[in-house]
DNA sequence: AATAATGTGAGAATTGATTATCATTTCTCT
DNA sequence: AGAGAAATGATAATCAATTCTCACATTATT
């Protein structure tokens, strides 16, 4: 079964990006670069992604959920708090284990740089 | 100037906390135990608090906003998948500065681990 | 080509979190 | 005690995110 035009070039747009999108973020690069998509269609191509396991979504990166690609490398995010936006960040850090309490069992974890980014830094009122 | 009475009690529940909560589970806390208090003056106490300094809106756990006392040390959370509570941690981690990007001002950090807590690793059903 | 199944966009509806409103009650100060 | 300021609780209003609905378009199957 092939998958229809608009829900792939939504997901083809999530690959691209260097960091973990909202759904509205998303929308929005897309509208930006001339395709015209609905909402509710990126919507369905992200829940749709997640069902099938290409897509996993992240928790944590200031309010509201955003995806990425599930085939990345391990890695975490540098979250911009001027233009808001979220950038994979390579490699990870040391000393977490000791950090569990007597009892708890740890699954994961996520560090979330906070900052400002490049471009953001060089521009005066944001980027 | 004598700060009312119900405002304190909302202040002096979360102070006693093992993590930060958010309005809602500060509010069921307190009807939990008893205390008679409006959601409205939960979330009027905190705002107030954040306002005065001494205390801190926590995002980055989950989904909403969470809040915990200014006065605490450097620190972290744990994140029950199960129960969803978030507790404080103690310590921190090694080797922050090598994952900022170039060009990239980091301001602070975050880190979240994930799993399950005590009580509900051992509880069956969640905690 | 004919028919059935699926995908789409636009906007309405829903949801959950937070804030605003307002009638009362409680303080504070004199 | 009495007046005015501040606090309180219940609930309505707001707001953003997400889901739902439905008429129409596209693709698949015969």
């Amino acid at each position: 079964m092939q998958r229809a035009n608009q829900q792939l070039t939504v997901l083809r747009a999530l690959g691209e990006a260097d960091g973990p999108l909202s759904a509205r973020e998303l929308w929005s690069r897309l509208i930006g670069s001339g395709k015209s998509v609905g909402l509710a269609t990126v919507y369905r191509a992200l829940q749709r992604g997640v069902e099938e396991g290409t897509l996993e979504s992240v928790e944590g990166l200031g309010r509201g959920v955003r995806y990425e690609p599930k085939d990345r490398e391990h890695h975490h995010h540098f979250l911009c708090s001027t233009c808001d936006h979220a950038f994979d960040l390579f490699g990870c850090v040391e000393g977490l284990d000791s950090l569990v309490p007597d009892g708890f069992q740890m699954t994961g974890h996520e560090v979330v740089l906070l900052g400002t980014c490049d471009a953001c830094g060089n521009a005066e009122g944001g980027c």
